[in-house]
DNA sequence: TATACTATTATTAGACG
DNA sequence: ACGTCTAATAATAGTAT
């Protein structure tokens, strides 16, 4: 039982990216509860899973759907630079580690 | 530097808080990170702080209008039962819990 | 107030039943 | 396929700067 550091890459054997799904998701959904707990903040997760259409799962630590107007609000408003998205989180992660 | 076992509860002292929600937003993007390129999932995450209206972030490993669409369609189909809400979710850990 | 450190807890990859 | 176990990695609470 020789554990090596996992390298952050898709798994292609399909049992073992299930097992590895499964695993994550329960452990992002109790981080994201305790998130919302510790720090009162609403959070939503949602993970799509493109080759079932029964995987959707969602967290509600508050109301989704009044969180989720807000957000289609600020999409309108094209307040978009006020939100951090993909692209600035990877480059904070990369300016991270050129350090 | 005596680190006892934390209690799973909301910190009284602002900026504790917010310390913390910064640490464990930045570890649940990376986890989130993660997630969608292990197990090819897309996943959507939204934080939002009643007290901070930029404070709302997003995190998308893939197009997050064309997942919501996807989630408003499951929403307005009635289809909710297919998927994992906060109250089972917070059923299963009791469950386990209790065993 | 923000960033860095590190002891400690928490998560989980791989193995096994 | 699914649950359990545990060694090992990863996250982070509290402290220090």
């Amino acid at each position: 039982m020789i554990r090596k550091k996992m390298n952050l890459a898709w798994i292609a054997n399909d049992s073992d990216r299930k097992a590895c799904l499964q695993k994550r998701r329960d452990g992002m959904c109790k981080k994201v509860n305790e998130l919302s707990i510790i720090c009162d903040v609403s959070v939503v997760v949602i993970v799509y899973r493109p080759e079932d259409t029964k995987s959707i799962i969602w967290h509600i630590p508050s109301k989704v759907q009044e969180i989720l107007a807000r957000f289609n609000d600020m999409l309108e408003m094209e307040q978009t630079k006020k939100m951090i998205n993909q692209k600035t989180y990877m480059q904070g992660r990369v300016s991270k580690l050129d350090d």
